[in-house]
DNA sequence: AATGAATGAGGGTTCATTCAT
DNA sequence: AATGAATGAACCCTCATTCAT
């Protein structure tokens, strides 16, 4: 069962078919995300994106008005329209948690979260490099968090509080818990975009261990 | 109670001593150190970093054969020196580890590798966004990661599990759910390299959390 | 009185309409004069000019085959074809100069040839910039200046100076005076193109002055 | 008798002497006037500079931090010292004019500035290019034309009018008529750089048709 | 005829690196 | 050892021009 689709791939071609952009231009995008991501914005020069893109490097300025431009087009689609759409999805979804236990719902909930990363993990490896330097993107980034409606997700962990299946702890360190598991499973991949990880074991694990903890 | 020390700071200055650099060298290799950990390797120039170190271009080629080589001069003691240094003294410092609880063995493991990732956050994120594209980095990473004596941390949980205060998994599903709890506070610092935490309080936290699962 | 009819605009009009191009053209062309004039022929790009014309890149090079064309077809008619009419209708208008005294004649001509260079400032303040640097400009300009009927003008001075009204010097020197004039009131209005003068006033004041000297 | 002295070229050199730039410098800023004089600045690259003067095009920026700069470098000393210093030569020389007659003084005034001029031409072809189009240009010119002191140029005039030497016309029209004069002799040079004049002879016959008029 | 996306040579500029002083 | 002016390859970007639609 998928409480949510955050099938970032799928939404990310639907935002490159809403910028409405010829199939070249979106060759150069997708070449900027390959480049940017294996080696770094900063080491990626726009000739080598316009070759690899196969398209004069005049083509790539066409669209995008400068480099800075490309970056933002990679990673647009992600900070201000993926995060927000998935989150609200998220929170649509999850109205009627009436049926699961919360095992079954953290398991749920990290698979969507960590299947979104990996789906997207170029995007996110520059997401990463850039927003510890950028300060643009960075404030991007703390704009997005900070709309992100966690009162849903709030009034989640209270009713499985009341259930009696979630401890009595304070939002933030529930939060915190559940992504540090998931960090625990995703930072490698951020390391190493080429390594698979199996993601339902993986979210089952981690959901296990969440609940259960280290103790016997 | 602390096992070992890992202040990092003084290993680094050692490091520097060891190296036997003249004082002008030392200003640059710590002008690099800042301004790679806040603008990035490459968006700093050898111009700007031997402003803010107070030499002459030319000085700073003098000790270090070009821009690589001050990356390296930085990096160098955190990935050749400093890990196995804290990596054998954390290895023997647990060569007895009779006395403590696992709840205050997991907060004291915790509060050393944490207090080593604040006391070095430049020169980590400087590795984070290096070791992400540049393959020599990552090659060296990934060669003294290899060199980690884990067969020691592994002995130790066996003891733990024998004694009946840890849960018998196998060593690295354990391993990694403590470097997931230490991701969760370690993470945000990472990119706002100006924040700070209590460290005591996040490890005795992350230790609870750990061990007694989210289950009430 | 007038002895000629300098409005430049309409002769560049009815030259434009001999060229018997299209509207669209005809905007491409004002939009070229406005541009080239205010910014430089070099700092204007033919996106510029198709933005200003309202028309595409393509329609710009449809007509004229390149830039340097456009450059042609704006100075064109100054150059090669009003220059000439103008002079030839300078030429017959002065058939029969049986009236006037030379100050009023003075007057006239000035004020004729001022009108001139106001009703054409956009096209001669690209002429002067190009001429200075474009070698083709140059000797089109050369060309028709050796062209301009002075001896026309030349037996009229002579008729002046048969009835006394005219100091007895030689051709050049008489005709430098009289362009030193005029310059003196229209040299400011070329780099200061917005500015405004009272003609009447100025080529009043301006044959007062040539005739009777600074001389009390 | 010369009442300043503005041969531009030695104060030209000067100035360069007070920036205190090395002989390479130097012939950056000679080749920038050479060339930008002759093509025009926008028609001139920083790689024929660089060529030109015989050194990298890094080179061009070391001193001058980019294209503009090199303008104002070779401007600057005109706009904002020359004339100034000119200017106050001017003033200071005219102090005892209790000498030469207004011919005589005409003359030389006049001999003075065209000689100015000429010793320039290629910084004032420049100028006269980029005051037409380039707004910062034409601003310092405005500021430092209105420094200028025609106050003692003034009280000179109305000297020379109560002596009966000058007619009793205000001070702009007579400045301008001055001005008409030179100008019908330098503006061809403007145009043709590679024209020589006889300034002596071309200030005298000015003053003398200044003066007398066209009246026989 | 009109369009405008695509082209790529060429321009301005930066910056790691060298070397004479 | 230290300096910093000089270097030039390589970068980002522009823009005159073309051509398939």
């Amino acid at each position: 069962m998928r409480y949510v689709n955050n099938n970032i791939s799928s939404l990310f071609v639907e935002s490159l078919n809403e910028l409405n952009i010829s199939e070249r231009q979106k060759s150069v995008l997708q070449a900027s995300l390959t480049l940017f991501s294996e080696q770094g914005f900063e080491n990626t020069s726009t000739t080598e994106i316009a070759q690899l893109a196969g398209v004069a490097v005049g083509t790539v300025y066409q669209q995008f008005n400068n480099k800075e431009g490309l970056l933002q087009a990679v990673l647009e689609p992600v900070i201000t329209e993926v995060i927000p759409k998935v989150a609200s999805e998220f929170a649509n979804g999850i109205q009627a948690p009436q049926g699961p236990h919360f095992t079954e719902f953290l398991q749920n909930i990290m698979q969507d979260r960590m299947q979104f990363v990996i789906d997207n993990l170029p995007q996110i490896r520059i997401l990463v490099r850039e927003t510890m330097v950028n300060q643009k993107i960075r404030n991007q980034m703390k704009m997005e968090l900070a709309k992100l409606p966690f009162a849903k997700l709030k009034e989640l962990f209270v009713y499985y509080q009341e259930q009696g299946q979630l401890v009595d702890w304070e939002f933030s360190r529930i939060l915190r818990a559940i992504i540090g598991a998931m960090c625990s499973y995703l930072v490698p991949l951020i390391f190493e975009p080429n390594k698979t990880i199996d993601v339902a074991k993986a979210s089952q694990d981690a959901a296990e261990t969440l609940i259960k903890g280290l103790k016997p």
